[in-house]
RNA sequence: GGUCCCGUAGCCAAGUGGCUAAGGCAUAGGACUGCAACUCCUUGAUCACCGGUUCGAAUCCGGUCGGGACCUCCA
């Protein structure tokens, strides 16, 4: 198993920290708005990856935030004349719909920055009193200088960055690149601290929330390629001030997904909610596991519907290959597995292990399909079909594609053998009938 | 202005130094079928361009063009 890690730039043998154990952070969202469909790029691969480990047998513990104060969820309930927890709590809802629409799964720990404010302002004046941040006025920043290595994440050195600094500069701050802790605000939401009232600066909740729930470094810290800089890069620095180690052993940060070739925003009218995606969702996911997850994903409505017409092939072979075990009563049999199978699966698994490719796995996948139509149009080998069948089932699971099947009813299973008779007995009418019946059922 | 990523057939996409550049969709032809649907078989590439390194390059180096991300608070 080897993964990608961002630190290093390299491909790394995995190792967990602790043995049969992965511990992993995903960011989450800022609840202010619905999500659209390049933030379910990392709801899908990051579930992507926990399967994959749980496949292999290890525990994962999987946690992945939601920043619940923000100034875009204060500007949203001044707009919508609400307040920001129930701003935060109706996005939240609406998060964890697009979460299952898209086949990932929800029961992981969620926890939220206005559950964690003690923890929060607690790192923060350990930051202080060590001497890594400071305050003016009522903020507090972080002080990057006092920091090595900083910039390492995302490859960057400090005296490009400050070069590059084309905003006019916080004249509070000691450095243009310190970073805020803790914002003395104006309007909305705000929480008593040492420094006064305020609220929190968005990269200290994922260190806090680390270090409360797993007490130590993590393996894997995953989220978008966008948030390498700054946002993960002042997650290290912190950490690194008070714990003197990385916080992560493994980043891993999917690329951004682009609609016609060009960055998704309100201006340029293609802003593309995932709640309003009018498709086999599915289809969806299978379409932003096509492409590896470091590499661009460019959305054009063609490319997504041929996806979904994949997907509804691969359903087909599966439920047609699953009903004709049903039929035959052979669902149940012991499978058997060839030497084309056995390699299907060692590819599928070898991709998988490759950091993560699952743009191979899901040829490998198209090669079990054809495998499988093959067999379906021989009734000699059931016990290989069943196989075929079994690995798919592995497949899907793996990938979080549901392709569920339930077994006929006796009912429909009578109307089929009715209908195979009157094909039989060439009463065309009949069997024209029954077919649409059985049509209507997704049997056929 | 700085840092970095990407550019493979009509479309999606793997491959990152070495046999005839995977796979899928679409197209076209054929097989199967009572008619369909489904399925199967066959069918396509001067790897953006120019130059260099090498016995050998899609793959490494330099340049050009095109697209994208980040560089400040925020995502």
């Amino acid at each position: 198993m080897k993964i990608h890690n961002t630190l290093t730039n390299k491909l790394e043998p995995f190792e967990p920290i602790h043995k049969d154990t992965v511990n992993m952070y995903v960011c989450g969202p800022t609840v202010y708005n619905y999500i659209q469909i390049g933030n379910a790029r990392p709801v899908i691969f990051f579930d992507v990856v926990r399967r994959y480990f749980e496949f292999l047998g290890y525990t994962v513990n999987f946690v992945s935030n939601f920043t619940d104060i923000d100034d875009k969820i204060i500007t949203k309930a001044i707009e919508e004349q609400e307040d920001e927890i129930t701003i935060a709590e109706k996005f939240i809802d609406a998060f964890y719909k697009d979460v299952e629409r898209v086949g990932s799964t929800t029961k992981y720990l969620a926890p939220r920055v206005t559950e964690y404010m003690s923890a929060i302002i607690d790192y923060i004046d350990q930051l202080v009193k060590k001497g890594y941040a400071y305050e003016v006025d009522g903020d507090v920043y972080f002080r990057v200088a006092k920091i090595d290595h900083y910039g390492d994440l995302s490859g960057r050195n400090i005296a490009d960055l400050e070069t590059g600094a084309r905003v006019e500069v916080n004249p509070k701050k000691e450095n243009p690149l310190d970073f805020t802790l803790w914002k003395k605000t104006p309007q909305g939401i705000t929480f008593p601290s040492p420094w006064g009232e305020g609220r929190p600066g968005w990269h200290t909740e994922c260190v806090a929330m680390i270090n409360d729930i797993f007490g130590g470094q993590i393996d894997i810290h995953g989220g978008g390629a966008d948030l390498m800089f700054p946002h993960h890069e002042n997650e290290i620095a912190q950490h690194r001030a008070i714990h003197g180690h990385a916080i992560a052993k493994y980043w891993m940060h999917n690329g951004h997904l682009t609609v016609d070739n060009e960055k998704m925003s309100k201006s340029a009218d293609n802003y593309i909610f995932v709640k309003d995606l009018d498709v086999d969702y599915m289809g969806f996911r299978l379409f932003t596991l096509s492409t590896h997850y470091r590499s661009p994903l460019n959305y054009t409505d063609e490319s997504l519907n041929s996806y979904v017409n994949e997907w509804q092939r691969l359903r087909r072979t599966y439920t047609q290959a699953f009903y004709q075990l049903d039929l035959a009563e052979k669902l149940d049999d012991t499978p058997s597995y060839n030497a084309e199978l056995d390699k299907i699966r060692k590819n599928f698994l070898a991709a998988m292990d490759d950091d993560f490719n699952t743009a191979n796995a899901i040829t490998e996948l198209q090669q079990l399909a054809k495998y499988t139509n093959h067999k379906t149009r021989q009734d000699d080998s059931l016990n290989q079909l069943l196989g075929a069948v079994r690995l798919f089932d592995q497949f899907f699971e793996i990938l979080g594609l549901d392709a569920r099947t339930k077994r006929m009813s006796k009912a429909t299973r009578n109307i089929y053998m009715e209908w195979a008779d009157a094909r039989k007995n060439k009463n065309f009418e009949k069997a024209d009938r029954l077919r649409e019946t059985l049509q209507e059922k997704g049997i056929l």
